[in-house]
DNA sequence: TTGACATGCAACCTTTTGGTTGCATAATAT
DNA sequence: ATATTATGCAACCAAAAGGTTGCATGTCAA
């Protein structure tokens, strides 16, 4: 679950696809998740392994079922100290105030 | 230079470090960027390479040799377009906030 | 309990990736 | 002119990535 975890999951455009559809709906099972894919059951598996050890994605399980569940954290966490240093201009002062927003509860 | 190229190109530390490199010091040459790697600077030129070919860095050539120009704009494509969707709550708010202060001039 | 459904595990294969070595070329300094 | 410096190009190589097939296991429904 490190940084270079993360990029490197991010990198495949198969696991983009699938955080997509959990984004659009979360929770799905394994199944689910292939239906209507170009690959294999056991590749999706392997996509899907791929993204939990970069912590991206989470399972439950229910019954014989495997639900996944998107994690946004770590994609934040790269926004934030990785992509913010290479912004400049009056996209820094926007980053001062993000962090203001996400210190206090200003919902 | 496609969002798939730009994704491919961050999931290398070293790509990632060389962009940090450009980012302490814009300009630097080839040679520059190889001082002190445990790399060959072959190893260097493909990094830089493909770094090139997804719109990250620039390069311009003075006498021998070949100045690279770090490029924020993809990074920043891919913050708005895609990181974006990930980010809920008052993230979002801010999310509109920030397209009002790029589309109009208020630095 | 037995068949169907959902997933797990492992071996295998091909292509891509990250890196190397060796030599060629272009520009500068002496 | 010539040696040195900075880069370019190509072949080669090992390891990782992305995918497959085949079979095993666990869970639910009839």
């Amino acid at each position: 679950m490190t940084e270079d975890d993360v990029f490197r999951a991010l990198a495949d455009a198969s696991r983009r696809m699938l955080l997509d559809r959990l984004h659009r709906r979360d929770g799905q099972s394994l199944n689910e998740l292939c239906a209507g894919l170009d690959m294999t059951r056991q590749a999706v598996t392997k996509h899907l392994a791929i993204l939990q050890s970069a912590n991206l994605v989470s399972v439950q399980r229910r019954g014989r079922e495997r639900l996944h569940f998107i994690n946004p954290v770590p994609i934040n966490d790269i926004a934030e100290r990785w992509i913010g240093k290479f912004q400049r201009g009056h996209l820094r002062a926007l980053s001062a105030l993000k962090k203001f927003l996400e210190e206090d509860d200003h919902e």
